[in-house]
DNA sequence: TTAACAGGTAAGAATATGCTTACCTATTAT
DNA sequence: ATAATAGGTAAGCATATTCTTACCTGTTAA
C-alpha cells in the first residue's frame, strides 16, 4: 500500500516508539531494538517503513547504521492537525462552556 | 488491533478524508460517502472506525445519522507532533543553515 | 400499507501487515 | 584467516484491513 504516506507510517505504535527514540539523536539500529520486544529483523522492517516515507535517513560508519530522524517529514502530520486546533482551542474561550455540552465541530454545513 | 487508536484511524486516507469533511459540520453519511468511489457500506466501515477511536459522534434525526467530529480527539496527535515543531523551527534560526546541510536532527545522543 | 430511502451488519475474498526463522554481506576483533 | 558483530533480506505464517455483495431495520412518502 502507500508505502509514502507519513501518516501510515506513524500509524503503527512501535515505529512511532522508534520516531521518539530518534528524537533523541541519531542512534544505531542496536541501540533502536534494545528498548523491545520483537526481534531484529522486525525492528529493521520498521526502520524500512520508515525510511521509505523520508521519516528517516541512514548513514553507514563501519558496520553500524546510524539512523536519523527527518522530522520535517512530520510537518505534514503538523499541518494536517493544526488545522483542527481551533476546535479544542476555541473551547477554552468565551462560549466553551456552551460547546463543552453541545460538542466539539460546528454544527451547520454551509453547502 | 487497536480498535482505538487515533493514530492508526487517521493512518488510513479514507477516513483522513472524512476528518476533513466533518471538519465543516455535522454531515449524514449520505453527503459524507458522496465524494468516495467505493461503497456505502464500506463508508460504514470507516465511520465505525472513527467512532471507536472517539473521532466522531453520532446523532439520529429520523431515517438520516448525523456524524459530527470531537476534535478534541485529535489531541493526542496535535501533541506528539507538536512535540517535533523545534526541530524544523530550529532551523529558521541562526544556525538554520547549518542545519539544512547537516541534517534535521541532533547528531548526538545523551545516554 | 407498501414502496423507497438512509444506513447499518454479516460473510467472504483479496491483499496488507507484523512477526518469526533462516540466511546473507560487510566490518571488526582475535 | 577465522570468529564475532551489526544489520539487512527472504520466505512463510497468522492475523488485520479493506472492500464487495447480500441482507436487515427503521423512517418517510405514495
Amino acid at each position: 500500500m502507500a508505502r509514502r504516506d507519513v501518516f501510515h507510517a506513524i500509524g503503527e505504535p512501535t515505529r512511532r516508539r522508534l520516531v521518539d527514540l530518534l528524537g533523541h539523536g541519531e542512534q544505531p539500529v542496536n541501540r533502536l531494538a534494545r528498548p523491545f520486544a520483537i526481534t531484529r529483523p522486525a525492528i529493521s522492517q520498521h526502520l524500512r517503513v520508515l525510511r521509505e516515507a523520508g521519516l528517516v535517513t541512514v548513514r553507514r560508519e563501519g558496520r553500524e547504521h546510524y539512523y536519523r530522524l527527518r522530522a520535517k517529514r512530520l510537518r505534514e502530520v503538523y499541518d494536517w492537525v493544526a488545522h483542527y486546533e481551533r476546535f479544542w482551542h476555541k473551547r477554552l474561550r468565551a462560549l466553551g462552556k456552551y460547546l463543552d455540552r453541545e460538542g466539539d465541530a460546528p454544527r451547520e454545513n454551509s453547502s
